[in-house]
RNA sequence: GCCGCCAUCGUCUAGCCCGGUCAGGACGCCAGGUUUUCAUCCUGGAAAUCAGGGGUUCGAAUCCCCUUGGCGGUACCA
Protein backbone atom coordinates (compact mmCIF):
# COMPACT_ATOMS: atom_id res chain seq x y z
CA UNK A 1 0.00 0.00 0.00
CA UNK A 2 1.23 3.86 -0.91
CA UNK A 3 2.01 5.72 1.96
CA UNK A 4 -0.22 8.41 2.87
CA UNK A 5 -0.60 11.39 0.62
CA UNK A 6 1.33 14.53 2.25
CA UNK A 7 1.51 17.78 0.48
CA UNK A 8 1.70 21.44 1.15
CA UNK A 9 2.12 24.80 0.60
CA UNK A 10 4.84 26.84 1.44
CA UNK A 11 4.74 30.64 0.86
CA UNK A 12 7.33 33.02 1.64
CA UNK A 13 5.51 35.78 3.49
CA UNK A 14 7.10 38.89 1.66
CA UNK A 15 4.31 40.11 1.02
CA UNK A 16 0.11 39.14 0.40
CA UNK A 17 -0.95 35.88 -1.63
CA UNK A 18 -0.15 35.93 -4.98
CA UNK A 19 -2.72 34.31 -7.56
CA UNK A 20 -0.04 32.02 -8.61
CA UNK A 21 0.37 31.16 -4.95
CA UNK A 22 -2.96 30.65 -4.90
CA UNK A 23 -3.07 28.51 -7.89
CA UNK A 24 -0.07 26.61 -6.16
CA UNK A 25 -1.99 26.31 -3.00
CA UNK A 26 -5.08 25.66 -4.70
CA UNK A 27 -3.70 22.48 -6.89
CA UNK A 28 -1.97 21.09 -3.67
CA UNK A 29 -5.22 21.04 -1.93
CA UNK A 30 -7.17 20.20 -4.00
CA UNK A 31 -4.37 16.86 -5.03
CA UNK A 32 -4.40 16.08 -1.11
CA UNK A 33 -8.30 16.00 -1.16
CA UNK A 34 -8.58 13.83 -4.33
CA UNK A 35 -5.90 11.31 -2.46
CA UNK A 36 -7.36 11.44 0.52
CA UNK A 37 -4.45 12.74 1.72
CA UNK A 38 -3.25 15.79 4.01
CA UNK A 39 -2.47 19.24 3.39
CA UNK A 40 -0.16 21.47 5.27
CA UNK A 41 0.85 24.93 5.26
CA UNK A 42 4.09 25.70 5.88
CA UNK A 43 6.45 29.00 6.15
CA UNK A 44 9.30 30.11 4.35
CA UNK A 45 10.74 32.30 5.76
CA UNK A 46 14.35 31.88 5.95
CA UNK A 47 14.98 35.24 4.06
CA UNK A 48 15.36 38.09 6.88
CA UNK A 49 15.89 40.79 4.27
CA UNK A 50 12.74 40.42 2.12
CA UNK A 51 10.49 39.42 5.10
CA UNK A 52 7.38 41.66 5.29
CA UNK A 53 5.72 42.11 8.69
CA UNK A 54 2.08 40.82 8.70
CA UNK A 55 2.47 38.78 5.38
CA UNK A 56 2.57 35.44 7.34
CA UNK A 57 -0.88 35.89 8.54
CA UNK A 58 -2.04 38.21 5.61
CA UNK A 59 -1.14 34.98 3.71
CA UNK A 60 -3.17 32.79 6.25
CA UNK A 61 -5.93 35.01 5.94
CA UNK A 62 -6.42 34.51 2.19
CA UNK A 63 -6.06 31.28 1.99
CA UNK A 64 -8.94 30.60 4.45
CA UNK A 65 -10.90 33.60 3.11
CA UNK A 66 -10.96 31.27 -0.25
CA UNK A 67 -11.49 28.07 2.23
CA UNK A 68 -8.70 26.31 1.61
CA UNK A 69 -8.19 24.38 4.33
CA UNK A 70 -5.91 22.51 6.20
CA UNK A 71 -5.20 19.00 8.04
CA UNK A 72 -1.63 20.55 9.26
CA UNK A 73 0.60 23.24 9.78
CA UNK A 74 0.19 27.08 10.52
CA UNK A 75 -3.18 28.79 11.09
CA UNK A 76 -4.77 32.14 12.51
CA UNK A 77 -5.72 31.68 16.64
CA UNK A 78 -9.18 33.41 15.48
CA UNK A 79 -9.69 30.47 12.57
CA UNK A 80 -8.13 27.21 14.10
CA UNK A 81 -9.87 24.01 13.47
CA UNK A 82 -8.46 21.47 14.88
CA UNK A 83 -11.29 18.75 14.42
CA UNK A 84 -8.19 15.68 14.52
CA UNK A 85 -7.40 17.28 17.86
CA UNK A 86 -3.84 16.82 16.73
CA UNK A 87 -1.02 18.83 18.87
CA UNK A 88 -1.25 22.46 18.93
CA UNK A 89 1.04 25.38 20.21
CA UNK A 90 1.60 29.10 19.57
CA UNK A 91 3.99 30.12 17.32
CA UNK A 92 7.14 31.98 19.18
CA UNK A 93 7.60 34.37 16.29
CA UNK A 94 4.46 34.84 15.56
CA UNK A 95 2.11 36.05 18.13
CA UNK A 96 -1.30 34.76 17.22
CA UNK A 97 -0.48 32.17 14.78
CA UNK A 98 -0.79 28.24 15.84
CA UNK A 99 0.85 24.77 14.67
CA UNK A 100 -1.11 22.41 14.64
CA UNK A 101 0.34 18.86 14.08
CA UNK A 102 2.96 16.53 15.00
CA UNK A 103 5.91 17.32 12.27
CA UNK A 104 6.50 21.11 13.41
CA UNK A 105 8.26 23.66 13.67
CA UNK A 106 5.89 24.77 10.76
CA UNK A 107 8.00 28.01 10.59
CA UNK A 108 11.01 27.47 9.16
CA UNK A 109 12.87 30.31 11.40
CA UNK A 110 11.90 28.23 14.18
CA UNK A 111 14.14 25.30 13.20
CA UNK A 112 17.30 26.69 13.00
CA UNK A 113 19.85 24.68 14.94
CA UNK A 114 17.72 21.35 12.82
CA UNK A 115 19.24 22.83 9.73
CA UNK A 116 22.30 23.40 11.59
CA UNK A 117 23.16 20.20 12.45
CA UNK A 118 22.42 18.51 9.42
CA UNK A 119 24.38 20.87 7.19
CA UNK A 120 27.10 20.13 9.32
CA UNK A 121 26.64 16.16 8.89
CA UNK A 122 27.00 17.07 5.33
CA UNK A 123 29.71 18.63 6.15
CA UNK A 124 31.62 15.55 8.58
CA UNK A 125 30.17 13.35 5.33
CA UNK A 126 32.23 14.98 2.62
CA UNK A 127 29.07 15.89 0.81
CA UNK A 128 29.35 19.59 1.80
CA UNK A 129 31.93 22.30 2.64
CA UNK A 130 32.82 25.79 4.34
CA UNK A 131 33.52 28.91 2.54
CA UNK A 132 34.35 31.60 3.94
CA UNK A 133 35.09 33.78 0.91
CA UNK A 134 33.59 37.47 1.02
CA UNK A 135 31.00 38.61 -1.68
CA UNK A 136 33.70 40.50 -3.57
CA UNK A 137 35.39 37.88 -4.24
CA UNK A 138 32.31 35.99 -5.43
CA UNK A 139 31.18 38.65 -7.65
CA UNK A 140 34.54 38.99 -9.11
CA UNK A 141 34.54 35.09 -9.76
CA UNK A 142 31.03 35.25 -11.13
CA UNK A 143 32.58 38.59 -13.88
CA UNK A 144 35.72 36.93 -14.85
CA UNK A 145 33.41 33.57 -15.56
CA UNK A 146 30.59 35.36 -17.22
CA UNK A 147 33.73 37.60 -19.36
CA UNK A 148 34.86 34.26 -20.77
CA UNK A 149 31.46 32.93 -21.17
CA UNK A 150 31.51 30.64 -19.02
CA UNK A 151 28.25 29.78 -16.60
CA UNK A 152 29.42 31.66 -13.38
CA UNK A 153 29.68 29.52 -10.69
CA UNK A 154 31.32 29.13 -7.63
CA UNK A 155 35.20 28.04 -8.35
CA UNK A 156 35.67 25.79 -5.11
CA UNK A 157 38.44 27.84 -4.08
CA UNK A 158 37.48 26.99 -0.03
CA UNK A 159 36.95 23.54 -1.05
CA UNK A 160 40.89 23.45 -2.42
CA UNK A 161 42.29 25.77 -0.45
CA UNK A 162 41.27 25.76 2.93
CA UNK A 163 42.27 22.86 4.85
CA UNK A 164 41.19 20.77 7.58
CA UNK A 165 42.98 22.87 10.52
CA UNK A 166 42.47 26.69 8.66
CA UNK A 167 38.40 25.61 8.73
CA UNK A 168 38.80 24.73 12.38
CA UNK A 169 40.49 28.14 13.30
CA UNK A 170 38.85 30.28 11.30
CA UNK A 171 35.71 28.27 12.72
CA UNK A 172 36.89 29.12 15.98
CA UNK A 173 38.03 32.80 15.57
CA UNK A 174 34.30 32.92 14.26
CA UNK A 175 34.87 33.73 10.89
CA UNK A 176 31.52 34.68 8.86
CA UNK A 177 31.10 31.12 6.81
CA UNK A 178 28.71 29.64 4.92
CA UNK A 179 28.41 25.76 3.98
CA UNK A 180 28.15 24.80 0.13
CA UNK A 181 26.85 21.57 -1.02
CA UNK A 182 29.87 19.29 -3.14
CA UNK A 183 27.70 19.35 -6.32
CA UNK A 184 29.13 15.73 -7.91
CA UNK A 185 31.28 16.20 -11.32
CA UNK A 186 29.43 14.54 -14.21
CA UNK A 187 26.67 13.36 -13.42
CA UNK A 188 23.42 12.91 -15.24
CA UNK A 189 20.07 13.66 -12.53
CA UNK A 190 17.21 12.23 -14.20
CA UNK A 191 13.91 12.71 -12.31
CA UNK A 192 10.03 11.95 -13.07
CA UNK A 193 8.45 15.04 -13.20
CA UNK A 194 4.46 14.39 -12.48
CA UNK A 195 3.35 17.37 -15.25
CA UNK A 196 6.35 17.25 -17.36
CA UNK A 197 7.84 13.55 -17.68
CA UNK A 198 11.18 12.90 -17.82
CA UNK A 199 13.80 15.60 -17.09
CA UNK A 200 17.48 15.17 -17.05
CA UNK A 201 20.09 18.17 -16.26
CA UNK A 202 24.11 17.31 -15.69
CA UNK A 203 25.16 17.94 -12.51
CA UNK A 204 27.86 20.12 -14.17
CA UNK A 205 25.33 23.06 -14.84
CA UNK A 206 24.62 23.07 -11.04
CA UNK A 207 26.29 24.87 -9.26
CA UNK A 208 27.65 24.17 -5.38
CA UNK A 209 24.90 25.71 -3.71
CA UNK A 210 24.77 27.78 -0.23
CA UNK A 211 23.01 25.61 2.10
CA UNK A 212 23.96 27.81 5.17
CA UNK A 213 23.91 31.54 5.10
CA UNK A 214 26.39 33.55 6.74
CA UNK A 215 23.68 35.00 9.00
CA UNK A 216 23.12 31.45 10.40
CA UNK A 217 19.71 30.78 8.47
CA UNK A 218 19.46 28.00 5.71
CA UNK A 219 18.80 28.74 2.42
CA UNK A 220 15.44 27.11 0.89
CA UNK A 221 17.00 24.90 -0.82
CA UNK A 222 18.35 23.30 2.43
CA UNK A 223 15.66 24.07 4.66
CA UNK A 224 13.19 22.75 2.03
CA UNK A 225 14.53 19.32 1.58
CA UNK A 226 14.76 18.89 5.84
CA UNK A 227 11.52 19.90 6.53
CA UNK A 228 9.60 18.03 3.36
CA UNK A 229 11.43 15.18 5.03
CA UNK A 230 10.28 15.30 8.41
CA UNK A 231 6.74 16.49 7.30
CA UNK A 232 6.61 13.20 5.39
CA UNK A 233 5.73 15.13 2.33
CA UNK A 234 4.92 12.81 -0.64
CA UNK A 235 4.71 14.93 -3.51
CA UNK A 236 6.44 18.26 -3.87
CA UNK A 237 4.00 20.56 -6.16
CA UNK A 238 5.26 23.93 -6.82
CA UNK A 239 6.09 26.85 -9.64
CA UNK A 240 8.14 25.90 -12.60
CA UNK A 241 10.71 28.58 -11.00
CA UNK A 242 11.88 25.45 -9.29
CA UNK A 243 12.35 23.41 -11.83
CA UNK A 244 16.15 23.97 -12.39
CA UNK A 245 17.09 23.57 -9.04
CA UNK A 246 15.24 20.36 -8.65
CA UNK A 247 18.89 18.29 -9.44
CA UNK A 248 20.05 20.06 -5.65
CA UNK A 249 17.45 18.90 -3.60
CA UNK A 250 17.80 15.56 -5.30
CA UNK A 251 21.34 15.67 -4.09
CA UNK A 252 20.72 16.63 -1.50
CA UNK A 253 17.73 13.74 -0.22
CA UNK A 254 20.58 11.42 -1.97
CA UNK A 255 23.42 12.92 0.85
CA UNK A 256 20.78 12.14 3.51
CA UNK A 257 20.09 9.31 2.61
CA UNK A 258 15.76 9.95 2.55
CA UNK A 259 13.21 8.82 0.05
CA UNK A 260 12.83 11.47 -2.57
CA UNK A 261 9.22 12.64 -3.35
CA UNK A 262 7.71 12.70 -6.44
CA UNK A 263 7.98 16.03 -8.13
CA UNK A 264 5.42 18.49 -10.18
CA UNK A 265 6.18 21.90 -11.53
CA UNK A 266 3.68 23.76 -12.31
CA UNK A 267 3.23 25.91 -15.13
CA UNK A 268 3.88 29.92 -14.44
CA UNK A 269 1.17 32.60 -14.50
CA UNK A 270 1.67 35.04 -17.20
CA UNK A 271 0.73 38.60 -17.70
CA UNK A 272 -1.65 39.29 -20.86
CA UNK A 273 1.91 40.40 -22.47
CA UNK A 274 3.31 36.83 -21.75
CA UNK A 275 5.24 38.08 -19.07
CA UNK A 276 5.72 36.76 -15.86
CA UNK A 277 2.47 37.76 -13.60
CA UNK A 278 4.16 40.81 -11.66
CA UNK A 279 2.88 43.63 -9.75
CA UNK A 280 2.50 46.02 -12.32
CA UNK A 281 0.71 44.46 -14.35
CA UNK A 282 -2.29 45.32 -11.75
CA UNK A 283 -3.95 43.16 -8.72
CA UNK A 284 -1.90 40.33 -8.54
CA UNK A 285 -2.78 39.66 -4.65
CA UNK A 286 -5.63 37.54 -4.01
CA UNK A 287 -6.91 40.44 -1.86
CA UNK A 288 -7.39 42.87 -4.47
CA UNK A 289 -10.29 40.82 -6.14
CA UNK A 290 -11.45 40.25 -2.48
CA UNK A 291 -12.37 43.64 -1.84
CA UNK A 292 -13.07 44.41 -6.03
CA UNK A 293 -15.80 42.07 -5.00
CA UNK A 294 -15.06 38.99 -6.41
CA UNK A 295 -17.00 35.56 -5.16
CA UNK A 296 -14.36 33.30 -3.75
CA UNK A 297 -16.31 30.40 -5.89
CA UNK A 298 -15.60 32.75 -8.78
CA UNK A 299 -11.91 33.23 -8.02
CA UNK A 300 -11.26 29.59 -7.56
CA UNK A 301 -13.06 28.21 -9.97
CA UNK A 302 -11.25 31.03 -12.57
CA UNK A 303 -7.29 30.36 -10.95
CA UNK A 304 -8.04 26.23 -11.36
CA UNK A 305 -8.98 26.71 -15.15
CA UNK A 306 -5.71 28.38 -15.91
CA UNK A 307 -3.92 25.04 -16.31
CA UNK A 308 -6.17 22.34 -15.97
CA UNK A 309 -8.74 20.99 -17.46
CA UNK A 310 -11.43 18.17 -17.15
CA UNK A 311 -10.68 16.34 -20.08
CA UNK A 312 -12.65 13.20 -20.91
CA UNK A 313 -14.60 14.84 -23.82
CA UNK A 314 -16.61 17.02 -21.41
CA UNK A 315 -16.48 20.86 -21.63
CA UNK A 316 -18.07 21.82 -17.96
CA UNK A 317 -15.90 24.76 -17.08
CA UNK A 318 -18.12 25.60 -13.83
CA UNK A 319 -16.85 24.16 -10.87
CA UNK A 320 -17.24 23.89 -7.37
CA UNK A 321 -14.58 23.25 -4.87
CA UNK A 322 -16.11 20.36 -3.50
CA UNK A 323 -16.69 19.15 -7.35
CA UNK A 324 -12.96 19.36 -8.19
CA UNK A 325 -12.25 17.85 -4.46
CA UNK A 326 -13.40 15.13 -6.61
CA UNK A 327 -12.21 15.31 -10.53
CA UNK A 328 -8.85 16.99 -10.11
CA UNK A 329 -6.12 15.23 -11.76
CA UNK A 330 -2.54 16.73 -11.94
CA UNK A 331 -2.17 14.37 -14.92
CA UNK A 332 -4.54 16.74 -16.78
CA UNK A 333 -2.37 19.87 -15.40
CA UNK A 334 -0.63 21.70 -18.91
CA UNK A 335 2.94 22.24 -19.36
CA UNK A 336 2.30 26.28 -21.11
CA UNK A 337 2.23 28.71 -18.79
CA UNK A 338 -1.49 30.52 -19.31
CA UNK A 339 -2.11 34.17 -19.37
CA UNK A 340 -4.26 35.78 -16.25
CA UNK A 341 -6.81 37.21 -18.28
CA UNK A 342 -9.63 38.64 -16.47
CA UNK A 343 -12.50 38.82 -18.81
CA UNK A 344 -13.44 35.09 -18.01
CA UNK A 345 -13.03 36.13 -14.02
CA UNK A 346 -15.87 38.73 -14.51
CA UNK A 347 -17.95 36.24 -16.32
CA UNK A 348 -17.65 33.78 -13.74
CA UNK A 349 -18.46 35.93 -11.07
CA UNK A 350 -21.45 36.89 -12.69
CA UNK A 351 -22.69 33.51 -12.98
CA UNK A 352 -21.80 32.79 -9.18
CA UNK A 353 -23.82 36.18 -8.34
CA UNK A 354 -26.94 35.00 -10.21
CA UNK A 355 -26.48 31.61 -8.45
CA UNK A 356 -26.88 33.47 -4.85
CA UNK A 357 -30.25 33.88 -2.91
CA UNK A 358 -31.08 37.70 -2.30
CA UNK A 359 -30.13 37.29 1.75
CA UNK A 360 -26.72 35.97 0.90
CA UNK A 361 -26.41 38.65 -1.81
CA UNK A 362 -27.17 40.90 0.97
CA UNK A 363 -24.96 39.52 3.30
CA UNK A 364 -22.09 40.00 1.20
CA UNK A 365 -22.79 43.38 -0.39
CA UNK A 366 -23.28 45.46 2.34
CA UNK A 367 -19.98 45.96 3.36
CA UNK A 368 -19.53 47.03 -0.61
CA UNK A 369 -22.37 49.09 0.23
CA UNK A 370 -20.57 50.74 2.90
CA UNK A 371 -17.78 52.21 1.20
CA UNK A 372 -20.35 54.31 -1.05
CA UNK A 373 -21.20 57.54 -0.86
CA UNK A 374 -24.62 57.91 -2.16
CA UNK A 375 -25.25 55.01 0.33
CA UNK A 376 -24.01 56.56 3.09
CA UNK A 377 -26.25 60.05 2.72
CA UNK A 378 -28.94 57.75 1.79
CA UNK A 379 -28.67 55.59 4.97
CA UNK A 380 -27.98 59.00 6.66
CA UNK A 381 -31.31 60.40 5.27
CA UNK A 382 -33.34 57.85 6.22
CA UNK A 383 -32.93 58.14 9.90
CA UNK A 384 -36.34 57.21 10.61
CA UNK A 385 -36.46 54.21 8.89
CA UNK A 386 -36.07 51.25 10.89
CA UNK A 387 -32.98 48.54 10.58
CA UNK A 388 -35.63 46.02 8.97
CA UNK A 389 -36.73 48.34 6.68
CA UNK A 390 -33.41 49.33 5.23
CA UNK A 391 -32.96 45.75 5.06
CA UNK A 392 -35.99 45.41 2.88
CA UNK A 393 -35.46 47.83 0.72
CA UNK A 394 -31.73 47.12 0.03
CA UNK A 395 -32.70 43.28 -0.66
CA UNK A 396 -35.18 44.67 -3.17
CA UNK A 397 -32.51 46.62 -4.87
CA UNK A 398 -29.93 43.84 -4.71
CA UNK A 399 -32.86 40.91 -6.67
CA UNK A 400 -33.27 43.72 -9.23
CA UNK A 401 -29.44 44.54 -9.38
CA UNK A 402 -28.29 40.75 -9.10
CA UNK A 403 -28.45 39.34 -12.87
CA UNK A 404 -26.40 42.99 -13.44
CA UNK A 405 -23.45 42.63 -11.44
CA UNK A 406 -20.42 41.91 -12.70
CA UNK A 407 -18.63 42.14 -8.70
CA UNK A 408 -20.04 43.18 -5.72
CA UNK A 409 -18.05 46.12 -5.62
CA UNK A 410 -20.57 47.72 -8.55
CA UNK A 411 -23.50 47.22 -6.12
CA UNK A 412 -25.93 50.21 -6.42
CA UNK A 413 -23.53 52.00 -8.99
CA UNK A 414 -25.72 51.64 -11.37
CA UNK A 415 -28.67 52.31 -10.25
CA UNK A 416 -28.08 55.34 -7.90
CA UNK A 417 -31.58 56.92 -8.74
CA UNK A 418 -32.38 54.36 -5.56
CA UNK A 419 -30.36 56.52 -3.32
CA UNK A 420 -30.56 59.75 -4.60
CA UNK A 421 -33.21 62.30 -5.61
CA UNK A 422 -32.95 62.31 -9.30
CA UNK A 423 -32.22 65.15 -12.14
CA UNK A 424 -32.90 65.37 -15.57
CA UNK A 425 -33.97 67.14 -18.38
CA UNK A 426 -37.64 67.05 -19.42
CA UNK A 427 -37.36 66.20 -23.40
CA UNK A 428 -36.01 62.90 -22.03
CA UNK A 429 -39.81 61.92 -20.80
CA UNK A 430 -41.07 62.10 -24.29
CA UNK A 431 -41.10 58.49 -25.93
CA UNK A 432 -40.29 58.86 -29.80
CA UNK A 433 -42.15 62.09 -30.95
CA UNK A 434 -44.77 61.71 -28.29
CA UNK A 435 -46.62 65.56 -28.31
CA UNK A 436 -46.45 67.08 -24.78
CA UNK A 437 -50.14 66.55 -24.43
CA UNK A 438 -49.74 62.81 -25.01
CA UNK A 439 -46.52 63.18 -22.23
CA UNK A 440 -49.02 64.74 -19.77
CA UNK A 441 -51.43 62.06 -20.60
CA UNK A 442 -49.38 59.36 -19.72
CA UNK A 443 -48.03 60.33 -17.09
CA UNK A 444 -51.43 60.87 -15.97
CA UNK A 445 -52.70 57.54 -16.64
CA UNK A 446 -49.29 56.03 -14.55
CA UNK A 447 -50.36 57.49 -11.47
CA UNK A 448 -53.77 56.80 -11.71
CA UNK A 449 -53.12 53.29 -11.90
CA UNK A 450 -50.36 52.96 -9.42
CA UNK A 451 -52.57 55.05 -7.20
CA UNK A 452 -55.05 52.46 -7.23
CA UNK A 453 -52.51 49.39 -6.03
CA UNK A 454 -52.66 49.81 -2.45
CA UNK A 455 -49.61 49.69 -0.15
CA UNK A 456 -50.64 45.56 0.75
CA UNK A 457 -50.76 44.75 -3.36
CA UNK A 458 -47.40 46.64 -3.79
CA UNK A 459 -45.94 43.76 -5.65
CA UNK A 460 -44.02 43.53 -8.68
CA UNK A 461 -46.17 40.64 -10.34
CA UNK A 462 -49.50 42.94 -9.45
CA UNK A 463 -47.78 45.88 -10.85
CA UNK A 464 -46.81 45.07 -13.87
CA UNK A 465 -50.25 43.08 -14.74
CA UNK A 466 -51.88 46.63 -14.20
CA UNK A 467 -49.57 48.74 -15.85
CA UNK A 468 -49.74 46.22 -18.91
CA UNK A 469 -53.15 46.43 -18.34
CA UNK A 470 -52.85 50.27 -18.95
CA UNK A 471 -50.65 50.21 -21.85
CA UNK A 472 -52.24 48.53 -23.75
CA UNK A 473 -50.49 47.72 -26.92
CA UNK A 474 -48.46 50.49 -26.96
CA UNK A 475 -45.80 49.94 -24.36
CA UNK A 476 -43.27 52.20 -25.19
CA UNK A 477 -46.13 55.32 -24.63
CA UNK A 478 -46.48 54.51 -21.10
CA UNK A 479 -43.80 52.92 -19.83
CA UNK A 480 -40.94 55.16 -21.12
CA UNK A 481 -42.28 58.40 -19.21
CA UNK A 482 -42.57 56.37 -16.45
CA UNK A 483 -39.30 54.96 -16.54
CA UNK A 484 -37.41 58.54 -16.95
CA UNK A 485 -40.06 59.92 -14.27
CA UNK A 486 -38.55 57.50 -12.12
CA UNK A 487 -35.19 57.08 -12.54
CA UNK A 488 -34.16 59.83 -14.38
CA UNK A 489 -32.21 57.91 -16.67
CA UNK A 490 -32.35 55.91 -20.25
CA UNK A 491 -30.92 53.16 -19.17
CA UNK A 492 -32.53 51.10 -16.04
CA UNK A 493 -34.34 48.06 -15.00
CA UNK A 494 -37.93 48.19 -16.15
CA UNK A 495 -40.03 50.91 -14.21
CA UNK A 496 -42.32 48.31 -13.07
CA UNK A 497 -38.67 47.05 -10.80
CA UNK A 498 -38.48 50.42 -10.26
CA UNK A 499 -41.66 51.48 -8.65
CA UNK A 500 -41.89 48.66 -7.07
CA UNK A 501 -38.44 49.31 -5.42
CA UNK A 502 -38.98 52.98 -4.90
CA UNK A 503 -42.10 52.12 -3.34
CA UNK A 504 -45.44 53.55 -3.98
CA UNK A 505 -45.43 56.94 -1.62
CA UNK A 506 -41.79 58.11 -3.65
CA UNK A 507 -43.23 57.13 -6.78
CA UNK A 508 -46.15 58.75 -7.48
CA UNK A 509 -43.91 61.62 -6.23
CA UNK A 510 -41.16 61.11 -8.70
CA UNK A 511 -44.23 60.98 -11.27
CA UNK A 512 -45.52 64.27 -9.76
CA UNK A 513 -42.77 65.94 -10.05
CA UNK A 514 -42.54 64.85 -13.75
CA UNK A 515 -45.87 65.81 -14.09
CA UNK A 516 -44.85 69.48 -12.79
CA UNK A 517 -41.81 69.85 -15.62
C1' G B 1 26.32 33.35 -22.79
C1' C B 2 25.16 28.60 -20.53
C1' C B 3 21.31 25.10 -18.73
C1' G B 4 16.23 23.70 -18.68
C1' C B 5 11.02 23.92 -19.84
C1' C B 6 7.33 25.09 -23.34
C1' A B 7 4.61 26.15 -28.26
C1' U B 8 -3.64 24.73 -31.18
C1' C B 9 -8.61 30.90 -32.40
C1' G B 10 -7.17 37.63 -29.03
C1' U B 11 -7.48 34.65 -24.05
C1' C B 12 -8.44 29.76 -21.32
C1' U B 13 -8.43 25.20 -23.69
C1' A B 14 -10.27 19.83 -26.24
C1' G B 15 -7.91 16.74 -29.65
C1' C B 16 -1.70 14.47 -29.49
C1' C B 17 -0.04 8.76 -25.91
C1' C B 18 -3.30 4.54 -29.88
C1' G B 19 -1.99 9.14 -37.17
C1' G B 20 -7.81 9.31 -41.16
C1' U B 21 -15.06 14.24 -39.14
C1' C B 22 -15.27 21.48 -42.33
C1' A B 23 -9.50 21.24 -35.71
C1' G B 24 -14.39 21.11 -30.94
C1' G B 25 -15.89 24.08 -26.42
C1' A B 26 -15.75 28.52 -23.19
C1' C B 27 -14.69 33.90 -22.44
C1' G B 28 -14.44 38.15 -25.31
C1' C B 29 -16.08 40.33 -30.04
C1' C B 30 -19.96 40.99 -34.07
C1' A B 31 -25.06 40.22 -35.86
C1' G B 32 -30.08 38.79 -34.99
C1' G B 33 -34.17 37.46 -31.59
C1' U B 34 -37.01 38.17 -26.77
C1' U B 35 -37.91 43.07 -24.40
C1' U B 36 -40.57 49.88 -23.19
C1' U B 37 -34.50 51.06 -22.51
C1' C B 38 -30.34 48.46 -19.97
C1' A B 39 -29.03 43.78 -18.16
C1' U B 40 -30.33 38.67 -18.41
C1' C B 41 -31.62 34.84 -21.74
C1' C B 42 -31.78 32.43 -26.82
C1' U B 43 -29.88 31.84 -31.93
C1' G B 44 -26.17 32.61 -35.46
C1' G B 45 -21.26 34.52 -37.13
C1' A B 46 -16.17 35.95 -37.64
C1' A B 47 -11.89 34.02 -35.27
C1' A B 48 -6.14 29.00 -35.08
C1' U B 49 -2.75 27.13 -43.20
C1' C B 50 -2.39 23.51 -35.20
C1' A B 51 5.18 28.58 -34.43
C1' G B 52 8.23 27.55 -39.13
C1' G B 53 10.85 23.95 -42.15
C1' G B 54 12.01 19.12 -43.37
C1' G B 55 11.00 14.01 -43.18
C1' U B 56 7.96 8.99 -42.26
C1' U B 57 3.05 7.76 -44.41
C1' C B 58 -1.99 6.71 -49.19
C1' G B 59 -2.93 10.25 -45.21
C1' A B 60 0.12 14.27 -39.58
C1' A B 61 -2.17 19.19 -35.09
C1' U B 62 -1.07 14.05 -33.82
C1' C B 63 5.25 10.08 -35.03
C1' C B 64 10.83 11.66 -36.00
C1' C B 65 14.56 15.59 -36.88
C1' C B 66 15.99 20.66 -37.30
C1' U B 67 15.06 25.89 -36.74
C1' U B 68 12.70 29.86 -34.47
C1' G B 69 10.24 32.11 -30.60
C1' G B 70 8.56 32.60 -25.54
C1' C B 71 9.42 31.71 -20.60
C1' G B 72 12.22 30.09 -16.36
C1' G B 73 16.95 29.31 -13.94
C1' U B 74 21.86 30.74 -13.67
C1' A B 75 21.89 34.75 -5.59
C1' C B 76 24.63 33.96 1.26
C1' C B 77 15.83 35.40 -2.81
C1' A B 78 12.25 32.22 -2.47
Amino acid sequence: MDKKVRVRFAPSPTGYLHVGGLRSALYNYLFAKKNGGDFILKIEDTDRKRFVEGAVESLISSLDWVGLNRNEGVFLKEHVLNPENKKIIESASYPGVMEIGEFGPYIQSENLAVYKKYAEELVAAGKAYYCFCEQERLDQVKAERIANKQAPMYDRYCLKNVSAEEVNEKLKSNCAYTIRLKVPADEVIEFEDLIRGKVSINSNTVDDQVLMKSDGFPTYHLANVIDDHMMGTTQVIRGEEWLPSTPKHILLYRAFGWDIPEFAHLPLLLSTDKKKLSKRMGDVAVEDYIKKGYLKEAIINFVVLLGWNIGDGSTQEVFSLAELEQVFDLKRVHKAGAVFDLKKLDWLNAQYIKKLSVDELYEKSLEFFAQKEFYKTWNVERESWSAEEKEIYLKKVLQIEQERLNNLSEVGENNQFFFAPIAYDKTMLNWKDMSPEALRESLQKSIETLSGISEENWELKNIEEKLFATAGDKKGDLLWPLRVALSGAQKSPSPMELAWVLGKTESLQRLQNALEK
